[in-house]
DNA sequence: GGCATAATTCGCCACACAACGAAATGGAGG
DNA sequence: CCTCCATTTCGTTGTGTGGCGAATTATGCC
């Protein structure tokens, strides 16, 4: 019962849920997840943590950045919760968020990072 | 988009994840999931309506009760969220909950309902 | 019609949680 | 070992939500 509920209420919240329709194809880092949820970066890492947390996410580090993606070998649950998710692909924000990360991957993630620092934190 | 989240945000409660259990097999009046869960009434109900709101169950007027239970013709969402519901048949809160049940349902309705009324609300 | 009562709605309180900015952390490169 | 900087952690604030009891609504019975 624990277990679910934590994936529950991981799944509780809009913000997640487009990280989550995000990650379906490819991972993404954090600044990346950041731009394209329009949040600052501190509460960004916050649901990463709650996702990670139900075990819906996985990390993996490389140089200075911090890749997300679902995981390699998802639990039962997370395997159900992961195909009901993509229910959602032609949602419209779901396709919004789709074409926003499709421009963010052509920036060059040095000018992305930079970016953002001097918009916020 | 909104669909879902009203669907995910009625999940993310535990006594409501109990209800949705409970009423796998069969349907509940109001006065019975009250006991079951040990909640006021005016908190069962509001539950209830979130439940419902999020089509997860359906209600049915007899006499002066309540009665709820998972739809007849459930939607696709609800579809897929009550079969994830059905991994946790052997939850050990959710068996409790059915033993419980069962306790309950040998109660006369007059009974239980008295009972109610002299404890709380 | 008026009473009893199951259920809901309302008003309130306590706590959980999402959001931010500031400060801390921890690698990579000089 | 020092600096830079992507990310996380911390502290705070405002909003959302679960809980209760009281008041209200709605239904069956006399």
């Amino acid at each position: 019962m624990f277990e679910f509920m934590t994936a529950m209420k991981a799944l509780a919240d809009a913000n997640r849920v487009r990280v989550l329709c995000a990650l379906r194809d490819r991972e993404l880092c954090v600044c990346q997840i950041t731009e394209m949820l329009g949040l600052a970066s501190s509460t960004v890492s916050k649901h990463l943590s709650i996702l990670r947390q139900a075990r819906l996410i996985q990390d993996r580090k490389e140089a200075r950045w911090m890749y997300y993606r679902r995981p390699d070998r998802p639990n039962a649950l997370a395997e159900q919760v992961l195909a009901l998710l993509d229910t959602l692909t032609d949602d419209e924000q779901v396709q919004t968020d789709c074409e926003r990360v499709e421009r963010i991957l052509c920036i060059d993630k040095e000018e992305l990072c930079r970016k953002l620092t001097h918009k916020k934190n």
